[in-house]
DNA sequence: ACTAGTACCTACCAAAAAGTATGTATCTAT
DNA sequence: ATAGATACATACTTTTTGGTAGGTACTAGT
């Protein structure tokens, strides 16, 4: 009939691409929903909580703040928090952040090629 | 206490961050678990579905083939079934496909850059 | 005492992506 | 008649990701 495993291979399968694929790595990286927007954004400096909150209006909070802290756990973003009241934080690219610049760019540049047309799916 | 949304905005939202960025569009069409491990095989010449299969032993039947849809669907790759039996089938990428080529290879050189000492994870 | 401002945190739920197990068609060779 | 080869299809489950709703801390200003 019907049986079923007692662990899925889903984590394991994520390890054995992201070995065999280091292009898998990147996209790891810079995966989530809102992640390259908030990377692009960063590209122009450093930008407090409320600032990448007003620029990219759809995002929830939720979602910014944990988009946030995986970057950060991953090394593309720093994060700086003034000790005041009320609280200050900035966020700005690392080196390994900024060094996805033409990453993003390549991605961009196929993107807008392609998307002709398209978009509205 | 708590009331759900009739429709969620998770469908809205992905297309607020396609329209918005042409990094997350590239990031939608090649962004599957197994798809980059995908069109890397068939950079170098068409592959079967069989040959395919071998080539990323760790994936299942119905991954590779969902996946090969897609790709199929968003025209980075092209099918060609040969009417014989037992079936025939080649995938190869198409123009756009190919095209890809430049960004992955940035992504590929971020990614062997950065992952040092860190695919274990 | 109360409100405003900033940067979060958490419990819960929904939707999407990935995985498991099994089945199918068709012809050739035995 | 049966098995082997090839390229799928499909029903169901699990895991991950994203969204909803609400709350917290701390101080300054009124």
């Amino acid at each position: 009939m019907y049986e079923t495993k007692e662990s899925s291979t889903n984590q394991l399968n994520i390890s054995i691409a992201l070995n065999k694929c280091p292009v898998t790595y990147t996209l790891h990286k810079i995966g989530g929903r809102w992640k390259p927007l908030i990377i692009y954004h960063l590209t122009s400096g450093p930008l407090r909580y409320g600032e990448l909150k007003k620029a990219i209006p759809a995002i929830t909070e939720k979602m910014l703040i944990q988009h946030l802290k995986e970057l950060e756990a991953d090394g593309l973003v720093n994060r700086k928090a003034m000790p005041v009241v009320p609280p200050h934080v900035t966020y700005s690219l690392t080196t390994s952040g900024e060094a996805l610049a033409p990453v993003l760019n390549a991605m961009a540049a196929w993107g807008m090629h392609y998307s002709k047309a398209d978009v509205l799916e």
